[in-house]
DNA sequence: TCTGGGGTCCTAGGACCC
DNA sequence: TCTGGGGTCCTAGGACCC
């Protein structure tokens, strides 16, 4: 028998909400949204209620939608909270009006990470060609795993489903078929709970009367440009000449386009990777000014720093390329950057250079956000030159650790006697 | 009262080198 | 006083994804 080349793609169903209805099982059935603001609502409800268990405290005391105040956008909702239209990447004011009572709930990173090992170590047990690609879905290579042919790996499918079932508790939906593109594709058909397996033939029949926005790579940007070439669904894509889209989108993405809707992706299923960068990023509660809030934002400036420099350290990287990342109040993003002679992965070090980049953007508008990311990254162990000394090293120089720090509050928004007031409003 | 935080990859121009 | 390519690195922005 020929070996066909099968690729599964999992998605965990409602990840982040159905990782709190373990802990809060009263929530089950009831529209629930997770997500929002930076207050831990469940170390709130833990006050109030420390006499009870989670499971225990009363539904009522949940925080509703209708109450909230804040930025926030949705992370998750659950099924019952999808009826009303709210769902992922959602503002939660607007997800207020279309559903009020929904009980909100804070992400608990600490708990998806648990479970996000949890059921990759139990799919793992089982076919051992994982690719991750972020907490809640993972691809998997099914064509030389035993059983991995049968039924066009239905059978596999079942089988890793109903083991993550019954370590975690928590469903997922699976497609199969002989490729990325479509797995990824195939996994949404039959959500929450479900299997879909999908052959090189059908693509006609099931892959091309989605719209071409289900494509994983073809985004709002690139399906409007579409809609404006009459091409809506994926038949029509593909109907389409190569030289056209390419004529259209650029000679790699025109091409990749063309490709897609035929159904055709050679990519492997990559076990592992190595990091390309890290960032830390805050948006404000309220729009800050460089002038105005200096020492608010000096402060977060350097908390982010500090953050950065610890995930570096934790997950043993240092980098060379330091930058920044602002968002205006009319959500205009700008980036700078600058590469550093010496790998780093010392706060001040990465301070120092991120208030240089800081130097060169025009901060007399309004700021919404700010960031501070490390690229170009290698590991600790790889490269000789990389303690915080080595950076700074010069021999005779005096510890300048107590001092440095009301220096670099100094320097950050430096001149700030040059910006202009914000614009009245 | 719209619109989080963490990533990857691509493009494109300029510097600089051979 | 005119005119090469190729290659790599750096920087800024943007599309896209989870």
């Amino acid at each position: 028998m020929t070996r066909l080349r099968r690729i599964a793609h999992l998605d965990m169903d409602a990840f982040f909400a159905s990782v709190e209805l373990q802990r809060l099982p009263q929530l089950q059935g009831l529209p629930v949204v997770i997500g929002g603001g930076k207050r831990r609502i469940d170390e709130m409800l833990r006050e109030r209620h420390a006499d009870l268990p989670l499971h225990e405290i009363p539904v009522d005391a949940f925080p509703r939608l209708k109450d909230y105040v804040g930025r926030g956008v949705i992370t998750t909702a659950t099924y019952p909270a999808r009826q009303f239209g709210v769902g992922s990447a959602m503002g939660m004011m607007k997800a207020a009006l279309l559903c009020p009572q929904a009980i909100v709930l804070p992400v608990d990173f600490e708990e998806i990470r648990k479970f996000s090992y949890a059921f990759k170590e139990t799919i793992r047990e089982i076919a051992p060609q994982v690719e991750d690609r972020g907490v809640d879905e993972v691809y998997i290579d099914f064509t030389d795993v035993p059983g991995g042919q049968r039924e066009g790996g239905r059978v596999l499918a079942r089988l890793i489903q109903k083991s993550i079932f019954e370590r975690t508790g928590l469903t997922c939906s699976i497609g199969v078929a002989p490729n990325k593109l479509i797995a990824k594709m195939a996994s949404e058909f039959n959500k929450p709970n479900g299997i879909s397996i999908v052959y090189d033939d059908d693509l006609q029949a099931k892959i091309w009367p989605l719209a071409v926005r289900k494509i994983n790579g073809i985004g709002p940007k690139a399906e409007a440009k579409l809609h404006a070439l009459e091409i809506r669904t994926i038949g029509e894509l593909a109907a389409r000449p190569a030289e056209e889209l390419i004529a259209q989108f650029g000679r790699a993405y025109g091409a990749w386009m063309h490709e897609a809707a035929w159904g055709r992706d050679e990519r492997p299923v990559v076990t592992e990777s190595e990091p390309v960068s890290m960032s830390r990023e805050t948006t404000f509660e309220r729009d800050l000014h460089a002038a105005r809030d200096r020492a608010e934002l000096s402060a977060i400036f350097t908390d982010l720093c500090e953050r950065l420099a610890a995930d570096l350290a934790r997950k043993g990287y240092v980098g060379r390329t330091i930058g920044i990342k602002l968002r205006y109040d009319d959500f205009q993003i700008a980036t700078r950057d600058m590469t550093i002679e010496h790998y780093t992965a010392d706060a001040k070090t990465i301070r120092q250079a991120a208030g240089q980049c800081l130097k060169r953007v025009d901060l007399s508008r309004r700021l919404r956000l700010l960031g501070v990311r490390v690229g170009k990254l290698a590991r600790a162990q790889d490269v000789a030159d990389t303690s915080p000394r080595a950076e700074t090293a010069a021999p005779a120089a005096p510890d300048t650790t107590s001092g440095s720090a009301t220096a670099l509050t100094l320097d950050l928004f430096p001149d700030t006697q040059d910006i202009p007031p914000a614009a009245p409003g």
